[in-house]
DNA sequence: CGAATCGTTGAGCGAGGTCAAGAAAAGTGG
DNA sequence: CCACTTTTCTTGACCTCGCTCAACGATTCG
């Protein structure tokens, strides 16, 4: 695991781009992650990069270390990250509150990931990182630290396209799109959705035929 | 739920197209899978599908279901299944074999859903497509159910499209030049593999130009 | 204030999608 | 076993969404 900077007993901080797994790691410890925003990723040989998680304040950082694991795909900093080490011994015995809370969050993370796949296997640009901001905000919500209709948004353009499995390129066109259509104002890392449920529909693309007439978003109309 | 044909005290089978669980039930069992596969899935409201999980003999269907969820994305029968439902209640209670072995299958989901965000992100339809028939080679042959370097193979082509995020028709001729480069040889449900490096190799994308020299394939050359 | 990093724009292209139609299997019932 | 239907597979022509390459502003940060 890479070496980290102790600020207390069981508090760590990580400075952008450093790790906090690598691969095939053993990590003794899950980092509950109370600041900052952190990356589960993978690269190909050639370069391409996809990220398969992304860590927000509040999130476990993994839950199935705690069921000794190894590190299947690394995990980086994306921006400074202060976390609270949890030793994984203490939890090797049965059921205590962080115990259910690690099994919820194992199992909200299949729910997640088969959203990411649906997102990337049959959404178009628009509908993804409408998909993904979408996301952001609510977990950002949930968490208590969204404020009115907006929230923190650290992610550049091009992690954003790491994450939708697009080009920086064309994440910054789609986002002009979006932008213009006043679907979202996304400027200096932080994120403002006029209209929550605008966006929750272009994120789940058309409605189909039938009910599309009563329906319609009048900011967004559904596509052909 | 939908209705099952009985065939013993916990024993089911369900037909191709029948649902073993549908969005938003509150399944009360498990089935592990006998015979058959099944998949996961969700449709978007124009039609589009997209295939998130896929379960083969010797899967669990779903292990988070032990821990209370609801199903939250359907689930259907691909093939005749036959099934053996495990009654949720009987494992509420702590580690017995069974909930560690769902513990186990959670966690494998997890990994090899990440896996599928990295193909479905990243890879070209070649490498996909790749991806997953050596996906499925390696979770059969683990079962068993492999012989020599050959192993059932019941999905159609457009549930391949289904689960690569593809179109049927691309990944018909896709699958046209995998089989004149030798890669596989795909007919009546029944898949052979001459050279499981090699679709590895095409699985794992290109080797970085370094190495390259060294390690590419007589078969299928890494491209540009 | 200089150096990275990040965002924006343009021109051209290509992998994969769409539409349509026909061939080959695989069920189904008599 | 054989007509018949349905599903699956295959092929061709054409199109588009998103990628590539390249250059130039705009921020951010030391």
């Amino acid at each position: 695991m890479a070496s980290v900077a102790s600020v207390s007993d069981d508090s760590v901080c990580f400075r952008p781009h450093q790790y906090l797994a690598r691969e095939h790691d053993r990590p003794n410890a899950i980092f509950r992650i109370e600041e900052g925003w952190a990356c589960r990723f993978h690269l190909l040989n050639d370069g391409r990069r996809q990220v398969t998680a992304l860590f927000l304040p509040g999130d476990y950082c993994e839950p199935q270390w705690g069921w000794g694991r190894r590190v299947s795909q690394p995990i980086v900093a994306l921006t400074r990250v202060r976390a609270v080490r949890i030793d994984c011994v203490s939890l090797t015995s049965r059921p205590s509150d962080l115990y259910n809370d690690l099994r919820i969050a194992l199992v909200a993370t299949v729910d997640r990931q088969a959203e990411w796949i649906v997102s990337l296997g049959r959404k178009s640009a628009l509908e993804r990182i409408a998909q993904l901001l979408y996301e952001i905000y609510e977990r950002m919500d949930e968490r208590g630290l969204a404020f009115g209709q907006q929230c923190a948004m650290p992610l550049t353009q091009s992690v954003i396209a790491d994450v939708t499995g697009l080009t920086p390129v064309h994440v910054n066109r789609t986002l002009q799109v979006m932008r213009s259509a006043g679907l979202v104002r996304l400027q200096s890392r932080w994120l403002r959705i006029p209209d929550l449920d605008a966006l929750r529909r272009v994120a789940t693309g058309p409605m189909s035929a039938l009910n599309a007439e009563r329906t319609r978003s009048p900011i967004m109309p559904v596509q052909s």
